[in-house]
DNA sequence: TACGGTCAGTGAACACCGTTCACCTGCGCT
DNA sequence: AGCGCAGGTGAACGGTGTTCACTGACCGTA
């Protein structure tokens, strides 16, 4: 009983489910043929093995993080700049929490031995949800909302790399720019990634959302400057 | 050939060494017994099982993590807290990025579908690296080192969770007090989780530690007061 | 209508894994 | 000398990823 017609979808939705219920050991390429109604070396039409089950998986996540992102955005008007990284920040740390397993997959230990294909989805996906942010903070930067340092300011090899980065992403930043940039993008990774896996457990049991709300309003102050009116 | 006596110690170095070299997929019991020059039936008089072996190894990477940093507060004087704090939190830094697996099995991805044992010796691993970086904080308090806060400026929840967890952990401090230890905690270990993961890597290439080490100093500047002379 | 070819899926096989079990085997103690 | 037991073995079970030769259904063409 074929009852799936057995897309990279399908497959990847399987594979997901699995990922969900038992972590990614679970991902186990018998077990998503089972659930396919199909023997596993059927599924080697289709993908070249688990690696490539996973680098799908991943794909596919950071997909669903950044659309997630962006439907935030549509929530707030186009002028509020503060309002919309705001929203995109908490739509994201919401996202990872309601998906631990996805999120660890995409953005906890890389799964060393499992080298991510150079120029594959994974990176594609990886840029695209990079690009969501980048646009954010030059919104912030022509509305005069961001808290840019002084350029002699960065150590010489912190703002040569800036430079570089900026460069290489199109961005039409100097080094003090970007580096409030790279600073948000870091702690609120940062931010979330400790929150998921649990290790903020020891101060506040199970509900961590006022704490974590907090460290994103001290974030933003240090990343905003106040309207100017 | 049984070179080694086959103490738990040996299993651990054994399993540490799969992990360095092929991730925590590659610690395998019947490498870790042909690597002793023994079978794998033979390790289950020693160790209940693989999840056992994991376990062991984790609070064994636990205590390294806590040594390094206990022994880098033994170059700076006792009385300057501010370079106890400094010392430490670089020394786990660098532990952490010369031992990117080790680290991703602590303090990375929970390996869903593996839970540490209740009050096993990874927790108790866990409480010993809590403890001393919770007594910098006792600390930096008594020498008025510590930026606290006022505890009006908490919401209320943290506020209580804060309350709660100074009980529980013996701390003699209120709220606005705890408040800064839990930041200090949660940002380095963000700060750190990040780099190691390799999530900055699209700004900075492989050489992060400038962006960091300024990242330590503006994380410092939050939790410290100046010295009052 | 009959034929050839492509595609999707199968079953068996290989090598490996964690774990259990009955079975030695050699040492120390009585 | 003989017993007991800690420590190690080999075989086995069920599971895994992956490969390979194979079947069978479908489709365009002669």
């Amino acid at each position: 009983m074929a009852s799936a017609p057995l897309t990279t979808e399908v497959l990847v939705a399987t594979s997901r489910a699995l990922l969900v219920e038992g972590g990614a050991d679970a991902v186990v390429v018998r077990e998503v043929a089972r659930r396919l109604g199909v023997t596993a070396p059927a599924l080697y039409r289709y993908v070249s093995g688990r690696d490539d089950l996973l680098t799908l998986l991943i794909a596919a996540c950071t997909e669903e993080a950044t659309s997630v992102c962006m439907e935030a955005l549509e929530g707030c008007g186009i002028d509020d700049v503060e309002a919309r990284l705001r929203a995109a920040t908490l739509a994201f740390r919401a996202w990872a929490l309601a998906h631990p397993s996805e999120f660890g997959l995409v953005y906890g230990t890389p799964i060393l031995h499992y080298a991510a294909p150079e120029e594959g989805p994974t990176v594609e996906a990886g840029r695209r949800f990079g690009r969501l942010f980048g646009s954010l903070f030059v919104d912030l930067l022509e509305t005069r909302r961001l808290r840019a340092i002084d350029d002699a300011l960065l150590p010489p090899a912190v703002r040569q790399a800036l430079v570089d980065t900026a460069a290489r992403l199109g961005l039409p930043m100097r080094p003090g720019e970007v580096y409030p940039f790279v600073v948000g993008w870091h702690r609120m990774l940062g931010i979330v990634s400790v929150e998921v896996t649990g290790h903020l457990h020891w101060a506040f049991g199970g509900d961590t959302t006022a704490f974590i709300h907090l460290q994103f309003e001290e974030l933003f102050d240090d990343l905003l400057l106040p309207v100017v009116r």
